[in-house]
DNA sequence: ACCTGACAATTTTTTATTTTTTTGCCAGAT
DNA sequence: ATCTGGCAAAAAAATAAAAAATTGTCAGGT
């Protein structure tokens, strides 16, 4: 059960490099869950779930900064989360990473994002369609009255930048 | 049913600016289905949506210029598309576009996209858990033999940048 | 009412340069 | 066997300057 691996099967298992693994050590970015008495590296299943999670965003073009970068966005996000790397499903493009927690879709470094609603603009402008009031003199189009409108503005704040 | 919109209407119901409206005709971006003899825009339903997409997706923080090359791509990958802009189901960050089509999601101007197997890698590891054969001397740790270990690799191919 | 064009202000992209981070390689220590 | 450290190469990020794109405003034309 609380079986651990040793530096060399993590690195066949999971792909990454001695240096690599010795680096994101000495870094921070994952540290092995246990040590020997000597000093040598344990890794835990938890850990190889990092590990191997790591090195799939990288292969996927994320540099070792933003997934730095992310992490650290998630945990302040997410403080729940001790491990977001082995704890959440990622989806990394070559700028950024996304993660999929509870229904929603966050990037990861800003934690803003939302879906398009399509569908319900299209809802909205057929029942604006439904009220007009047919104008008598022009041909086509012309159809809406002096519309205050307002209503139809999309409230979701602009966030230049 | 083929209900058009006047300028000042599709103003008034997506919140795009007149300048915006004229800028995106000249350029390409979102030109109106229709004309009226004089050479005035009769916008459709359809010019409409694509309008709202555009402006959500800057009000999301993405610029113009992403958005064209965006779409440029969207319609080099799936060609069948006429008016991405209203035909797909765009998530917006910051930085990037992605759509949603048939089930997978892709970044709109590289196409490439993957979500992380999180759950798949665990089963490997468990399996390769299972295969192992404890070795006698070692306490703790040092379960794996002198495995081969390459079948473990992730054959997903790197990308880098 | 709407379109177009022109000018200027703002924003975004591009490009080049510098700085930092990451990695490979090797040697010595535990 | 693995860890740590040092050094150099490679990759990425930060910075600054120049070029291009976008928008607002206004005026004239239809």
């Amino acid at each position: 059960m609380a079986t651990v691996f040793t530096s060399r099967q993590a690195i066949q298992i999971t792909g990454v490099t001695q240096r690599q693994l010795a680096y994101w050590r000495k870094t921070g970015l994952i540290t092995p869950s246990q040590r020997t008495p000597g000093g040598h590296s344990r890794y835990t299943f938890h850990d190889l779930i990092a590990l191997k999670t790591a090195k799939r965003l990288i292969d996927a073009g994320v540099s070792l900064q933003k997934l730095r970068n992310s992490i650290t966005a998630l945990t302040r996000t997410l403080p729940q989360l001790k491990q977001p790397l082995s704890e959440l499903s990622l989806l990394a493009t070559g700028d950024v990473i996304l993660v999929f927690h509870e229904g929603a879709v966050f990037e990861t470094l800003t934690g803003q994002e939302w879906i398009l609603p399509i569908a319900q603009f299209q809802r909205e402008v057929e029942r604006k369609q439904n009220t007009r009031r047919p104008s008598p003199s022009s041909g086509q189009g012309e159809l809406f009255p002096e519309t205050s409108g307002d209503d139809f503005q999309d409230g979701s704040a602009a966030n230049s930048k």
